[in-house]
DNA sequence: CTGAAAGCGCTAACAT
DNA sequence: ATGTTAGCGCTTTCAG
């Protein structure tokens, strides 16, 4: 197919019988240089006529910007789409910065190229900025971005690293999951990771339910972890380990409701029952949550918000705006109560 | 903060000693222009230690092309991800494109703006082409668009209208899915649809189901079917109601598993048991559907290959290939047997 | 084998 | 109040 003829602003110039400056001002809504209203609406009727539509490569090309986000994935397209948490990463991202005009360049990190091809898009001038989830710690092409001055906003953390990030609060969540088993009489609590510890999020839920156990005056016990890797699957052969420790624990907390769908269907199979047997509060408050039987009791995350704070802080970056410091935003989560928590009976 | 100053190539020609279009030359690979092996080397390695990159922008200038693909969902933001369908088609689609060294930008429709903004995409040449998920009956600037000659691919389809587009076989998963059942000797099956009927694939699915019935010389009945919206709850709902007919269907198909979860709860909470009392089989097989309680029956919906095969159908178009008339695909689904369904009792 | 020069469509400083 | 002009950084004929 042939490239579409394409109407420029001289053209519109042309019909309106004025020069192409006239016409770039009275479309950009430039008032400073008082144009006269009569021009205005003989230029506005041309542009129309001629179903005009500025270039905005053209305009990019001077003007410098782009007003384009990219939002890089650096954790595999399997894992980035396990559950519907990045999805709405992503559409809390697109709405801020469709807000304030901007759009977003999806750049998952492709299955051939293991190295990061991201700064490409910074330095080529795709985008504006970017705004990456699941950073990675030996991620060298990160550092020196930032260190060179693009402007990048991390979703997840990075130990020792001062680049400005937004994160859930994941170890007040994980804190408040347990305390709230705890208050429920339990004493002897499992866990099951979300994911394994190199994964910064991990961690953290591993260490907010190590404090929540320690302020109650209850002990860690490696033997009542077990780790999981995103997946239901994982979730499952986890629980299955769990279920043979004696004596069992009365409650486990899962820190995944994927995850946990696995290990929901472990305690199933293995006949037991769920609250009444065992308690188990999640960790995300995927969509489905409340569908699942019982209804999972878990931690909200606020995934919507997540992509929207990223993007306002990128945002308030590119406008020059100084960002206030720490250059950090962690934002809460809360319990959602549903039906897979009891008493403690044992 | 300061724009970051630009590497151009004239810098590298100037440290290399060479003229602009001789870096240009050796930088894109033009063999034609025999350039020596050591004015090679310079240029490389002058590049190399300027750190530069080519401006995209300024490159799209003169090309005319941006070589990037909008995808734009023309659902609601909460519609679009209700479950990981759309997300496994964008991952589809940016696989397929990144294959052939183009990017997505990706365009929800904002809240805000009822009306159609996508239409600026293309004339605004943000983009070479759309894929269009969710296609409406009654998009005036989305007909205007194919007409005035843009590339354009459908991921859903339009009736009557000549844009190519690619679509899952929803009439022949349907029949698919009513025929397993009646295979198994249910005589009662009743409909909960995944959305109401103005959608073009909840029209097709209920129309498979019937074609199934009638071609075991089943009578298609009004009262077996109900209407869903995407959520559980409203499968909820619509099961709650179909459990009130009688005599009881002895299985249903409901068209969309996360409508399904809605079902399950109501078929739960009124005491019954599945697939004992009743028989469920889902549509789209999320990924979620073996974990539920019981695993769940239902075809499979190759989400990743409708995004992967329009991004390929709209890149061919884009490289001026013919496409072979029709210029569309209809993708096939196949059943995935879980634990949902038995054999008819009654 | 390499260089000069034109031009993509727009914005914005400057001149009238 | 409106027009002239100079680029933005790159690709790509066309001459040497």
């Amino acid at each position: 197919m042939a490239t579409r003829k394409r109407v420029t602003a001289q053209d519109v110039a042309r019909l309106a019988g004025v020069s192409r400056t006239t016409v770039s001002f009275v479309l950009n809504n430039i008032t400073d240089m008082r144009i006269s209203e009569e021009t205005r609406q003989k230029v506005l009727e041309a542009a129309r006529q001629l179903n005009y539509h500025p270039d905005v490569v053209a305009r990019r090309m001077v003007t410098g910007r782009t007003r384009v986000l990219g939002f890089v994935l650096r954790q595999s397209p399997e894992q980035a789409f396990a559950d519907l948490f990045l999805p709405q990463v992503l559409n809390g991202l697109s709405q801020a910065a469709a807000r304030q005009g901007y759009q977003v360049l999806f750049e998952p990190i492709a299955p051939g190229h293991p190295n990061t091809m991201y700064a490409r898009l910074v330095n080529e001038r795709h985008v504006d900025g970017i705004i990456l989830s699941g950073p990675r710690f030996d991620d060298e092409d990160l550092l020196r971005l930032h260190r060179e001055g693009a402007a990048v906003v991390l979703i997840g953390r990075l130990p020792d690293v001062e680049i400005p990030y937004v994160d859930v609060d994941n170890v007040g969540g994980a804190r408040m999951a347990t305390e709230y088993l705890i208050g429920l009489g339990h004493r002897r609590i499992g866990l099951v990771t979300n994911a394994p510890l190199f994964y910064t999020a991990s961690a953290e839920r591993l260490s907010g339910y190590r404090q929540a156990l320690e302020a109650a005056g209850l002990s860690f016990e490696e033997g009542l972890v077990r780790y999981g890797d995103f997946t239901p699957q994982s979730g499952y052969q986890a629980m299955m380990s769990l279920l043979q420790v004696r004596p069992l624990p009365t409650a486990v907390f899962v820190a995944s409701d994927t995850v946990a769908l696995g290990a929901l269907q472990a305690i199933r199979h293995a006949g037991l029952r769920i609250p009444d047997d065992i308690s188990l509060i999640g960790f995300d408050d995927i969509p489905l949550a409340g569908f699942l039987d019982p209804p999972l009791t878990t931690i909200h995350l606020p995934a919507f918000n997540l992509g929207w704070e990223a993007a306002e802080m990128l945002l308030s970056r590119l406008h020059g705006e100084e960002i206030p410091s720490p250059a950090a935003r962690l934002l809460a989560t809360h319990l959602v109560e549903r039906e897979s928590c009891a008493h403690a009976r044992r």
